[in-house]
DNA sequence: TATCTTAATTGATCTAGGTCAATTAAATTG
DNA sequence: CAATTTAATTGACCTAGATCAATTAAGATA
């Protein structure tokens, strides 16, 4: 059914048909179209979502009313917020289709059954958390020890799938610059 | 025998008198004192770390010489290299007492056990890993949408009890600016 | 395919924070 | 407790990247 889904659990952890079977059995398919939101600040829905098809981003707005964007999410990546999903919170996130999406949701209630009834499960999202982790810090790191540009090319190379389906003013604001500012490096590296 | 961690335990899940007892069995006492390190990058030792007494940074020198500060930790805070220790790879980082330390150290074959054995300790690292996550992002947003004054407000109003057992040089480079820049703003803050 | 809208580029400034160098104040240590 | 080392402060500059203002290019829409 959702063999996409599947075969990300099973890179992860090794579980039983039973454990996919319930697994499977409290997902939800969601659609949304380009220019369209997931999520929007404020609403107490908790969901995390595969992103079975297409692309997305996850930003929220400062009090100064500064975006910032904190994830972008293609074919089987999670996207969600965190913060809001585990401490049961209003989310204050922004998730907006960057292309039409198709995406598998998964609910809070739904994966603490999950947790008491295929505790395997507890593994495979310890497992996530922490490769986001781990990536996270990367990007603090990065932005402590390099320019714009070299952060650039990093991003490049690490999400090649990315930079070219996501606009240049989404990639600036990921990264912590202006677009003025990343419009000068691409033009100093084309030369 | 352990109570600090015992108490943190049972603050996040709900474990068996069993589960504790597996769990303290495999936990070890160090100590470092004032100026040593507890890991240095290349060692193959995976361990995670529970601080009972004293403050300790864990920080890594980049390719081009600097030195960036990851983590602060006190009494009752878990510190280590989790990209090593969950990937078992050599550490790339020096954890470094800030004061004479006591810790307890959990390796990672140990671990591996506890989970099989007592699988309610899965739930407890990931829900460690989640907070961390949610504190690392919000560590991200900070540096983007503030300047260096609200930062190190910021700094003082989460972490008080940090603020005055760490120099002044080694805040300025976990917020990423120089310890001048840093003097300054305080001077500013004091008048 | 012409029109409208949104994104990217380019130029001319401006500024927060960095760098370098000197001075003062705390800690350590013999 | 004097000598030495290490940390914090202050001053005089200097740059990376921000801001503001056009201009050009590329999509979207009708």
């Amino acid at each position: 059914m959702h063999q996409s889904i599947i075969k990300h659990i099973e890179s992860l952890i090794q579980p039983s048909a039973k454990d996919l079977q319930l697994f499977q059995e409290v997902l939800t398919e969601v659609s949304v179209s380009k220019g369209n939101f997931l999520l929007k600040p404020g609403t107490h829905v908790k969901h995390e979502y595969f992103v079975v098809k297409g692309c997305l981003k996850a930003y929220y707005i400062d009090v100064k009313g500064g975006r910032h964007i904190i994830q972008f999410a293609i074919e089987n990546w999670w996207i969600g917020d965190f913060d809001a999903f585990y401490n049961e919170i209003a989310s204050n996130l922004y998730i907006e289709a960057i292309e039409d999406a198709e995406l598998l949701s998964l609910n809070y209630d739904q994966l603490q059954k999950i947790y008491t009834e295929a505790p395997i499960f507890e593994r495979y999202f310890r497992i996530l958390v922490t490769k986001a982790f781990v990536s996270q810090r990367k990007r603090i790191l990065s932005s402590q020890e390099k320019n714009t540009q070299e952060r650039y090319i990093e991003f490049c190379n690490a999400y090649p799938f990315i930079e070219d389906r996501v606009p240049n003013y989404d990639i600036a604001n990921y990264l912590g610059v202006t677009p003025e500012n990343l419009s000068r490096v691409r033009k100093k590296l084309k030369s």
